[in-house]
DNA sequence: CTAGGGTTAG
């Protein structure tokens, strides 16, 4: 503590005001120098106003210094530290001149100073009054000392300024402020002064304590509520994520007309956003548009992420277009809601636009950019990101954001700049060894994730649910059968978790691989939830690898039953047939698929060179350089070919859609994104490319090869995990 | 010269 809080008990002196010495008030109000002092933007012209009340004489008035002192000390053009200055030339100081420092004090970054002040302004003989305690009481609200509250209080009993509206209501949001409700509740409580705006004061601390209910219960008692209150009340539900009710209150407070400011629109707008409540949004809008508001920036942000979290993404990107002008939180809002509605493309095209018009990104832009690179896999651009934020964020740790960077490194199949990503982060989050450790089972780094996690408890760190999702997935992925029953047992005995569909589909998954049909299956009985698509989608595809064509058809029929538009599981069981030689059954799925209309999610893969995202589909011939690349492929296949690979068309259904009947095995997404990498990257270079779906046999075994034909690294992500691909294998071991 | 709220993005 900078003052000796000592002091404090020091009973305020009893000390006289100095008489004012002032000319008469309203000569002084209109003079010429003080009516330029509201019209100050800096504080150069501040001093020019200062030289000229010396000049003119008016430095020897209380009034004029006082205003002077109140315009630097208050503001948002002015200076404290001048003030000061000015301050400490005026001969014996008036309590306005006193409380006006303290005040400067209460807005600034250290608000205890206002009380050391205050202790001076004892000491020197002055009396504090009703205006000084408020200021005063601020501060030690805004700064959480609730030791200093509790002797100024004692202050205000000795003054009996207790009976003050304005020191009582401050004396109550000191409390709230400070957490003591009770003691808040207590001055409430003994006072007759009841107002809406003390009442407003008490519901806030109950509200930021999460009361909402005793709030509610205050809220009923208010004689006359007016928008503060009511705005109080209604934010408090948002925040505490009764949207329903926020939105009920709002149409009351509009039922007792009382007339609703920007803040209350805010604040329904953000409610009606996580709701998703899109007619009272365009209730809003056009509330905005008739209060002539719909340049007001805060609002129309408010308004462009109501649409876009509502779905109507382009409507809200028609504002965000019509703004004359934006802030970063308007184009921070646009990239998130495209992120949020998996429009990825459009949320990076979005932020290149805000770097060309110069608009400063902060950490909440790369929070919502991030996650569209991970998706995407661009590397580049991620790898950009780091490095502005290594050079504009460096002395801010920002733990969410690291974790951001690790996984998209993971994501975008650079596991080791994930690494050390997370090495060097100062201070971790639960958040980040998830990150980590996820990204290691994604690349089939199963040991490393599970040595991760006993170091992760070593520094002390409780997993949770995702931790173990991560951890499971490592086991699966690695082909660890008992170390993925020993981590399940050990979550619910040890962590008591209790085990949700994921962690489920991960040890189904996991069994069925390995044959275990009779294991999964007695897991599954075990499951208090019902097992969904994923979980018999799994098991489908266990029966694939160990062609159980019975199980399959039992296994298919639960899928479909839960998904009749699953056109993956409708395949995974043709290729059982197909596998089995079935023909005719291979036949009738396929007459299946196209009588229902079901259409298989096109496949497409992603590379990025130079920064930019290429994608291609089967067949593809829209790119550019369509012409290089199937030159490529063909040469490709020549020496496939030559190397003895005999394409497996087990998985031939892949084919069947009707937009991929001309692309042959040969002609898949990845084969072509894979013969882009070739042409245009340096050879030697890491080819790095993003499939939507699983990657299917066939090209499995091809880039194997390619990898070794043409000495590249291939890393590949399809929708379940990553493949390195080197010298002719693959870091999979063919598990997946 | 004073008190209560809201701050849309994550």
């Amino acid at each position: 503590m900078a003052f000796s809080s000592s002091l404090l008990t020091i009973p305020p002196s009893t000390l006289h005001v100095l008489p004012a010495s002032d000319p008469p008030y309203n000569l002084l109000q209109t003079h010429p120098s003080l009516t330029l002092l509201s019209k100050c933007k800096s504080i150069q012209n501040l001093k020019q106003v200062h030289t000229h009340i010396i000049k003119t004489g008016l430095h020897n008035t209380h009034f004029a210094l006082s205003k002077l002192i109140e315009f630097c000390a208050v503001s948002p053009f002015g200076d404290l530290s001048y003030a000061l200055l000015v301050f400490e030339t005026v001969e014996n100081p008036n309590q306005i001149i006193w409380n006006t420092i303290i005040r400067g004090y209460s807005l600034g970054s250290k608000p205890l100073q206002a009380v050391e002040f205050y202790v001076r302004m004892i000491l020197s003989g002055v009396e504090p009054n009703s205006y000084t305690f408020p200021f005063l009481l601020k501060s030690c609200a805004k700064f959480g000392a609730a030791q200093e509250g509790k002797q100024i209080h004692g202050h205000v009993l000795k003054l009996e300024l207790d009976s003050d509206a304005f020191v009582h209501t401050s004396l109550i949001n000191m409390y709230a402020k400070n957490g003591e409700l009770d003691n808040a509740r207590l001055v409430f409580d003994k006072s007759p002064l009841r107002d809406a705006v003390s009442f407003t004061a008490l519901i806030t601390g109950y509200v930021s304590s999460g009361s909402m209910d005793d709030a509610r219960r205050l809220f009923d008692e208010i004689p006359i509520r007016d928008a503060v209150s009511w705005n109080a009340m209604i934010s408090g539900y948002a925040q505490s994520g009764r949207f329903e009710e926020a939105l009920v209150l709002f149409l009351e407070m509009r039922k007792a007309n009382v007339a609703p400011n920007e803040s209350t629109m805010l604040t329904v707008l953000s409610a009606c956003a996580q709701s998703g409540s899109l007619d009272l949004g365009k209730w809003v809008a056009s509330w905005i548009e008739d209060h002539g508001l719909s340049s007001n920036v805060r609002l129309v942000n408010a308004l462009i992420d109501m649409y876009s979290k509502c779905g109507a993404l382009d409507t809200a990107r028609g504002l965000f277009d019509a703004m004359h002008q934006r802030d970063v939180i308007s184009w921070n809002v646009m990239i998130g809601g495209y992120t949020h509605e998996s429009r990825y493309k459009e949320a990076l095209a979005l932020f290149r636009l805000m770097l060309r018009l110069n608009a400063e990104p902060n950490d909440v832009t790369f929070l919502g950019i991030l996650p569209a690179c991970a998706h995407l896999g661009a590397l580049d651009l991620g790898k950009w990101i780091h490095v502005y934020i290594d050079k504009k964020f460096q002395s801010l740790t920002n733990t969410c954001l690291r974790t951001s960077l690790i996984d998209m490194y993971a994501k975008c199949g650079n596991i080791e700049a994930a690494k050390q990503v997370f090495d060097d982060m100062e201070a971790k989050s639960l958040a980040s060894w998830n990150a980590m450790i996820t990204g290691l089972a994604m690349h089939g780094h199963a040991n490393a994730a599970l040595e991760l996690f006993s170091k992760m408890a070593d520094e002390g760190f409780k997993p949770d649910d995702i931790t173990f999702v991560g951890i499971l997935s490592a086991c699966n992925h690695g082909g660890l059968v008992d170390l993925g029953r020993q981590y399940f047992s050990s979550m619910t005995k040890d962590y008591h978790i209790s085990p949700q569909l994921q962690h489920y589909g991960c040890m189904i998954d996991l069994l069925g691989r390995a044959g275990r049909f009779d294991e999964a299956e007695a897991l599954m009985k075990t499951m208090e939830m019902k097992p969904d698509g994923a979980v018999w989608g799994s098991l489908l595809g266990a029966c694939r690898i160990h062609r159980r064509v019975e199980m399959g058809e039992f296994v298919a029929k639960h899928v479909f039953e839960l998904e009749p538009e699953n056109a993956g599981a409708h395949v995974l069981l043709s290729n059982i047939y197909a596998g089995a030689g079935r023909w005719d059954d291979v036949a009738r799925i396929r007459t299946r698929l196209n009588d229902m209309g079901i259409k298989k999610v096109p496949g497409s893969t992603s590379i990025e060179v130079d920064s930019v995202v290429h994608e291609f589909l089967v067949g593809d011939k829209v790119h550019p350089l369509s012409k290089e690349i199937y030159e490529m492929l063909r040469e490709v296949d020549r020496l496939l070919d030559m190397a003895g690979f005999v394409p497996d068309t087990s998985e031939v259904l892949y084919d069947m859609d009707e937009d991929w009947k001309e692309g042959v095995l040969s002609h898949h997404s990845e084969k072509l994104a894979i013969a882009f990498g070739l042409i245009s990257t340096k050879p030697g270079t890491t080819i790095r490319i993003v499939k939507n779906l699983r990657v299917c046999g066939n090209c499995h075994s091809a880039t194997k090869l390619i990898s070794k034909i043409f000495n590249r690294e291939i890393i590949a992500r399809d929708r379940n995990r990553f493949h390195h691909f080197r010298d002719g294998s693959c870091s999979c071991n063919d598990n997946w």
